[in-house]
Formats: C-alpha cells, sequence, structure tokens
DNA sequence: CTGAAAGCGCTAACAT
DNA sequence: ATGTTAGCGCTTTCAG
C-alpha cells in the first residue's frame, strides 16, 4: 500500500551505479559525466524520487534552515515582518522555522531550545515583552549558531540587531502633536523594562522636555502593548476624570483599545481626545477616523535581519556583529492633524 | 571557540556507560534504573545537552513535525488559524513547519515537495486561488503522509476535509440583506472555481431565488480574494454607472478594497452603498461604518483539522477520511443593518 | 537492567 | 569519471 520512499540507494542499484555518483549526478556536480547525469536524473524523475532532507542535514551538517521567533503572529506587525522572511528565505533557497513565544519568556527559552535541537542555521528573533534574562541568547552565541535580534532587541553588547529609531520616531509625533497646540499629552507605554518601550519613552520626554511641557506621570502609562492594555489604561483615566487631550501609544492594538474605550464611552475622537500610534498596519486608513502613526518599514526591517544573518552564516568565525537602525515616517491621517486651541 | 555540540555518546564515556542507556534514560524509558536514570539526567544538564532531532528524526523514523501551507500570512483569516495550529501544535509536542504559496498554484507545488523531502508527519493545506491541478495531493495521499485539508479543498474525493458552511453562510447574509429592503444586490464572489467562492455565489443565488429576486450578471463579479480586486470592482461599477443598493464580498479584504473605493468617490456607507462581508476580523468593529460579517470560526477550523490530522497519524492505514462542516454565525454591526425602502 | 550490533539516507574525503 | 570507506547522532532490535 503505502509504498517506501525512493532513496539514492534504489535508483543506484536499478543504474547499476553507486549511491555517490547518484548523490554528486542530482546535485550536478562537475564529477560526473553529463550522460551519466542525465541518465540518473531521468530515472529519478520518474520514480518520483525526493531527497530525505532529513538525511541530508545530518550528513552534510547544515540544514538550509533558519529559526524564526516572534511574540505574536495574528498582529499586522509580526505577520509582515514574517511574510517578508519567507520570502527572502524562499529566494535563499531556506526554509524557515517559525515559532510563536506567546509574549511568554520561558516559552521563547523552549522554542530556541528546539530550534538548537533542530539544528537550525540561523536564528532570528523579536523578544518578548517580558525577557529579561538573556542566558538563553548568550548559550545561543556560545555555540556559534548566527543570531540576529529584530525590533525587540535584548539588552547585549556584540549581537547583530536591526531596530527602529524608535526614539526619533516618538520625539517627530510628539513634536508634531505640540505644533498641533496641545499641551496635556500622555503616553501609553508599553513595557519601559525593554527597548522599544524605553526608547519611545524617552522620545516622548525629549519632546516635551524640548517644547517646555510637563509631563504628567499619570499620564505615562505602562501595562503592555495590547487592545487590552490601551483599553483599561484609557478607561482609567477617564473614570478618574483626568483625561488628557492627546495620547501617543506605544503599538497600534494599544490605539485600537482606546478606539474601543471611546466608542464605548460615547467620546469622539479627534474632538474630545486625539492620538497617534506607534506602527503602521493597511487598515489604519479604515478606521473611524482614520488613525495617524509612526511608520516603521517592516520591509526594511526583515530585509536587513535576513541580510546580516546570511553574512555571519557564511563568515562564521570572522563575523562581527552589525547593528542598524531603520528611520521612522511619520503618516498623517485622520487624528493629529487638527490644529487644537 | 565554537564548541561543539554534547551528544550522546559524551556523556556515555564519562559515564562509563552505552549510549543505548543514555538514549533510554534521557527518555525515561523504564528499562533503565532511577539511580541511572537520574545520574545521566544531572551530567546531561550540567553539559547543556541537547538532542539532535535531525538525528532522532532520521533514526525514529518520525519527525514530529507537521507542515501548513496557506495561500497567505498577513491577513487576519489565515494569521489567526496558524496561530492557532501553532498553539495546537505546542500542546501536543509537534513542531510547525509553515510554507506561504502566495496565491501560487506553483509555489505551493514546490512547498508540498520541500515537506515531504522533510519528512512531516502530516500536511494541513488551504490551497491557492488557481489550483487547479491535484495531482501533487494525490502523490501525498499515495506516499501515505496524512493530509488534511481545511478551508479552500480541492475537488478530490476520499480526502479529509474541514470547511464552512459557504453557502448557508452566504445564503443568511444575503436574505438579511433582503429583509432589510434592498432588492438590487450584488456579489462580489472572488474566484468560482475554488470551493469557497463556488459556495458563497450558490448561497448567493439561493437566496435571490428563494426571494424572487432576479440576479443582474453584471453584479456578479469575479476577480480574487484581495483588497484590489474588490477596489476595481466596485470602481468599475461605479464608472459604468451601475451600482447596486447592497454587496456582498467574498472576503474580508474584498470588502476593504470597497471602502477604500468608497471613500475615494466621496460616496457614503450605508446610505449610497451597503454591504456585507464573508469572514471576521478582531479590526471589523473600527471601521467606518462598523462592517457587519458572517464570522467562520477560526478555532473550530484549526482545531478540528489538527485532530483529524493526528488522528490519521495515530491510525495510519486504517483512517477514514473525514468531512467536517463549521457553522457560521451572522454579525451584525453598522452595515447591512439600516432598512432600506 | 544494560549493551552490542545494525542501520536510518545521505555526503565528504579519499582512493582508483 | 566513478567508487570505497566512513560517519553524521540517534534509536530499535535483540542478547546477555
Amino acid at each position: 500500500m503505502k509504498s517506501k520512499p525512493v532513496t539514492l540507494s534504489d535508483i543506484a542499484k536499478i543504474l547499476n551505479v553507486s549511491t555517490v555518483t547518484v548523490s554528486k549526478a542530482l546535485r550536478n556536480h562537475p564529477d560526473i559525466s553529463p550522460e551519466t547525469t542525465k541518465k540518473i536524473k531521468k530515472l529519478a524523475e520518474e520514480l518520483e524520487y525526493t531527497p530525505n532532507l532529513i538525511a541530508r542535514s545530518l550528513s552534510a551538517r547544515r540544514s538550509n534552515t533558519i529559526g524564526v521567533i516572534v511574540p505574536k503572529i495574528a498582529h499586522f506587525f509580526f505577520s509582515s515582518i514574517i511574510e517578508n522572511i519567507y520570502k527572502i528565505g524562499l529566494e535563499n533557497n531556506y526554509e524557515i522555522i517559525l515559532a510563536v513565544s506567546q509574549e511568554d519568556a520561558e516559552l521563547e527559552r523552549k522554542h530556541i531550545h528546539t530550534l538548537l535541537a533542530m539544528k537550525v542555521d540561523g536564528i532570528i528573533v523579536s523578544i518578548t515583552q517580558q525577557t529579561t534574562n538573556y542566558d538563553i541568547f548568550e548559550t545561543v552565541i556560545k555555540r556559534g549558531i548566527p543570531i540576529v535580534f529584530i525590533d525587540r532587541v535584548p539588552y547585549l553588547s556584540n549581537i547583530s540587531t536591526v531596530t527602529v529609531d524608535d526614539r526619533g520616531g516618538a520625539f517627530k509625533a510628539v513634536e508634531h502633536a505640540i505644533k498641533m497646540g496641545y499641551k496635556k499629552i500622555a503616553h501609553f507605554a508599553g513595557y519601559t523594562n525593554i527597548n522599544i518601550g524605553k526608547e519611545r519613552l524617552q522620545g516622548f520626554k525629549d519632546a516635551m522636555e524640548k517644547y517646555g511641557l510637563e509631563i504628567n506621570p499619570d499620564w505615562v502609562i505602562e501595562g503592555g502593548f495590547g487592545e487590552d492594555y490601551g483599553y483599561n489604561a484609557f478607561m482609567k483615566l477617564y473614570r478618574e476624570n483626568n483625561l488628557p487631550e492627546f495620547i501617543l501609544t506605544v503599538t497600534f492594538p494599544v490605539a485600537l483599545g482606546v478606539y474601543k474605550a471611546v466608542k464605548e464611552l460615547g467620546l469622539r475622537i479627534p474632538e474630545d481626545i486625539d492620538l497617534i500610534c506607534f506602527g503602521n498596519s493597511n487598515i489604519q486608513e479604515f478606521l473611524c477616523p482614520p488613525l495617524s502613526c509612526i511608520d516603521q518599514s517592516t520591509t526594511l526591517l526583515s530585509q536587513n535581519a535576513m541580510e546580516i544573518l546570511f553574512e555571519n552564516i557564511q563568515k562564521q568565525e570572522e563575523f562581527e556583529p552589525r547593528n542598524i537602525t531603520i528611520e521612522t515616517n511619520l503618516v498623517l491621517r485622520g487624528t493629529c492633524t487638527r490644529k487644537h486651541t
């Protein structure tokens, strides 16, 4: 019934050559004469030969496989990065092994172990919001497995990173809000133990300071990168009757949470509360009103990360870690565009 | 520098036992005495032993790996399904190998070959909008690799499928529109060579027929499942001055395309044109106006698919293909809710 | 309870 | 140009 897959040696036997010859022929090795190669390929095709990549990996000591770990997947930012990584992987003949940490540091750790066990040739990771112990990453590095961090990166020296100019982006946005006339500005800051949170907060502070505005500590709220957090943070402020005029949210989902709260409360954007978020998405323009944002190019992020990773895989020992920062772009739509008086 | 990974035999040598003993101990095989097991585990931990999954797979002839192929990833429907599949995979100790076909049948074919070559234990696939040649799937089946199709499935008998009640869902939606008073109803139908397109179109027809409404062929437009198609289809109708009152779109992205066109043209939803789409998403409620939809549970879809796949993997020869249909759910928000007169 | 033998399917190094 | 040898790291018999 379930016919066993054809192997190199099956082909070899039929053609009365050695498995090595078949192996080489199938990989277009110049050792083998054109005729034999053709003959072998023809038979392989007929027999529907599929190489056993597992065996190949074990023997060749490379898997042609790249591990990717992200905290979430059903969010535009990450799914877009993933899509790009898959595309680039395909072009370069690498298979991608994706793992989702679900913002859980323990799970992230487990995934890294699995990727190591699967002998991936390299790893790309965007760490969880709660990753504070970096041991596992040092293990990876110690083992000589190329790794590059993307967007959310650990505070570690001598690692390759591709990040966004979070500080500059946040600054730009808040500066623009201030120029629109806003003074009571809040920041829903996510978690500031992680680089993106910390840097965005810093950009917020920079702008406030530059324009001599006071930072109200009640308006700098930490708590996460998701919709729930945005919702709760806004609700809290509302209940305390302590609403600002403007909010910079640390991510798009957080802004969505604000939209939800605002809608439930019967308030209006931007009349009662205006906002902008970090991170672009294809559907922001369809929101009510269209949400402005600080755009971070997921394409550039992925491209650079993959490029560095490939370089690292090739050079191995001689490779020097690289750190790239991607510039941001203010995208103005229906929010953060109205003169406030 | 780059220390070679610790292997079973490294541990075996140090402890003066055989690799077999170590192998068994590490997998809690009852053969090995508790003391030896403990001793071995302790050393393995100290040495940071990581099993080589490649070697294990080759030897054990199962990879504990499941291949998944979807046409897109940066779309809520698929990224949500993927997220669910990853979760279930994790719980059952299976690694997921995800491949993206990018709606390209040729690429899909290539991915299947790769998954076969990687010796995945099973495959889940949602086919591309242009897949018409099913040979590759028959190859998979012939090789005895468990495969289950999800949402978009080929017309093949004796395969396992998990689909949505597309016909019933479309019917419900159009029926509701009719009860709201709409008569001039269009359907942006995607591609009807594939089951989801065909069934949804049929549901549309069923409803029109039941209520004695005439189907205007100009208003049944095919072309794809993406935003561009929705945009173009609407623009075409507008230019021809042939706008319907109501549209059922085959997917959410298509509806987004309509929103975009409507906005550009300065029209209003639902006053000038009302609509509903097939497929839910977490951001529809934030659209302007909030978009109603026919909800298809991605959770049920994924759960059932994985369950069937696991069953197939376990039973192998004795397994009988199963076909499951998930019920849909009309979710009414800001569209398709206004009485039309 | 433990281990020796054999092999999974492939490739790299070294003959011939 | 082709083949032989050896081995990747692990697991599955099967003997002791």
